[in-house]
DNA sequence: ATTGTAAATGTAAGCGCTTGCCATATCCCC
DNA sequence: GGGGATATGGCAAGCGCTTACATTTACAAT
């Protein structure tokens, strides 16, 4: 498209303003250390170059590139966008900046993601959930990765995290439902397979179920990735049993929106024919109709606070961090006293 | 957390292997320029020391990074989200990394953006509508950035563009809402400042309002950042009003959920009582009750295209290219004839 | 054996920046 | 005005890799 026409370096902006490019580089990084004057001159040749600093050169020299990646398993939903766009927010306040990259949810693709965001010499990681290979923390480990894990939380765990609950949450949640009348619960879960988020929740469910005395045999459920057509299909299949479910609880809202619209379209009252439950408090949750009872996520104090805790790990070096946060039941109108 | 262990660099495998570093980089890059023996040596070498490539060292000596960057205006909903993946997934297919920013809508941030994009090697950049500072086109022009939009399209434009014709889109539907017979139409628009896509969008139900005769006075507009909840409110005011509308159009499928959901709370009956549509056919737009008719944008597709045609910038440094895709008319619940 | 050619490998010069260390300027006080 | 403390600025050594060019090796043909 072009012949490369000359892209100005730190050496041409020296020569211009007739100092030395350590010079130069101390007025774009630490001008304290510079004279007014001097800071003057240079900053005017830099502007009037148009010069750009080479972040992979400086990168390199500096080892350290004040860029931190994250890795989530999707972003093809809303479920982590707020988080991450909080995250991001007070990572630029804090002077660094965000690569992002998605998984699709698989463990392998993570992995290699992780290596490339290393190469590419990421300061600090923010990962979702603990669950994955030994060898990942390892490689970590050994190249003194700091790393947050997020969206989750393991309490006693040697990671750093920061999170809520899951399992907790959803037996609340549970709790609540059986609480309502209900006894005859269906559940949609996540693939719980690699997702210890949605393993979680399905145990929360389960441990409520069981502390009221029922058996796990009769507690139908069904997996499917994350995605509200697979939550209409899910609905599907669980309303054809014999026993009908009063309740169909989901482990995320995006499956829960695609249970409410089929179950309008096959001619269900949600929820005087049926209860629908969800998980994460998605701004979806409250447009939806009737409105989804469901499990709210802060989802954007718990961005603010892993990036914190991951600068706290990268800056001062700290020997590891935890935070759980409080979660809260969001009642409304999708769930129904039976 | 960790003092620094050691990580293993290109020379270290060529000691380790015994041979020169221009053969070990020979065997990760050029593996066809190397004897059998040769290869399998260093490979092992490499598995045995876990050595990764530091990517900013890659990028600096071979001026050239495989990677690619795109600035969406945001992640917070999912306008974008299906015609990244198909760029990602195309990109990834040919070789090549994606890196991904979000400008929030602002104009300065992205041209901020595109700069740190640049800075970090980015081989080529997707960008998102036209309308931008011609400083930043010569910007990237100076540097010989390849370049591509997408989601807009301008015919006669110099810049290569892949997408599609919102203007004339937008009035095909207004087109079919006045021919259902609607005459008070009320229109929910994107925030047009800075927004080709959104301005086009609303100019071509203009076109169409006036190509029927009407007068442009009589076109209630609130223009409303995209989101759910703006969607919402902005409806709540366009319904008090003296002349009530018999239809709203939305720029976009968000703006029109937040509209069916607060149409719904008012006591609306959609669409017996009032109209709605939306644009981008993202997933929701089906799942909403009533469904919505809306303009079905191939989004894939266009990921895909894209990808493909920034490559062949790239890598044959072609003049330029552009394509125009085609969009449809959804009908689903929401319209109805009056 | 000798030579020619191509394939395989090595040598070393950068890529554009940061930073430890050293050499000046600058300034203040006596 | 001299001595020393302090603020500025320059020098040059890398950071880990690629690659043009030089050198060596392998092998076939003479």
């Amino acid at each position: 498209m072009h012949e490369t026409p000359h892209i100005p370096t730190l050496d041409d902006v020296a020569k211009a303003a007739g100092v030395s490019t350590a010079t130069v580089s101390r007025c774009l990084n630490e001008k304290q250390k510079v004279s007014a004057k001097t800071l003057a001159k240079v900053m005017e040749t830099v502007e009037s170059l148009g010069y750009t600093p080479n972040f992979n050169a400086r990168a390199m020299a500096a080892k350290q590139s004040r860029t931190i990646g994250a890795i989530i398993p999707t972003m093809e939903n809303a479920i982590f966008a707020r988080g991450l766009q909080a995250f991001q927010e007070k990572l630029l306040e804090k002077g660094y900046n965000l690569l992002v990259s998605s998984s699709a949810y698989q463990p392998k693709l993570e992995a290699q993601q992780i290596r490339e965001l290393v190469a590419r010499g990421a300061d600090g990681l923010l990962l979702i959930g603990y669950e994955r290979d030994e060898a990942v923390y390892e490689y970590l480990a050994r190249r003194g990765i700091p790393t947050v894990l997020a969206w989750a939380s393991m309490p006693g765990s040697e990671h750093a995290s920061v999170g809520f609950d899951n399992r907790a949450a959803m037996r609340l949640l549970a709790d609540k439902v059986i609480e309502m009348g209900h006894r005859r619960i269906a559940v949609i879960s996540g693939i719980v397979d690699g997702n210890d988020r949605a393993a979680e929740r399905l145990a929360g469910i389960q441990d409520s179920w069981q502390a009221h005395g029922f058996h796990l045999n009769d507690l139908p459920i069904i997996q499917t990735p994350y995605e509200i057509e697979n939550g209409a299909t899910a609905f599907e299949q669980l309303v054809q049993a014999d026993v009908k479910p009063t309740v169909i609880m989901c482990g995320n809202d995006v499956l829960a929106a695609g249970v409410i619209s089929k179950a309008r379209d096959l001619g269900f009252n949600v929820p005087n024919d049926i209860s629908v439950t969800g998980f994460d408090d998605i701004e979806l949750a409250k447009h939806v109709f009737p409105a989804l009872t469901t499990v709210h996520v802060p989802h954007r104090q718990m961005g603010r606070v892993a990036a914190e805790s991951l600068i706290e790990l990268i800056e001062h070096r700290v020997k590891k961090v935890s935070h759980q946060l409080d979660v809260s039941i969001e009642m409304r109108a999708s769930l129904q006293r039976i």
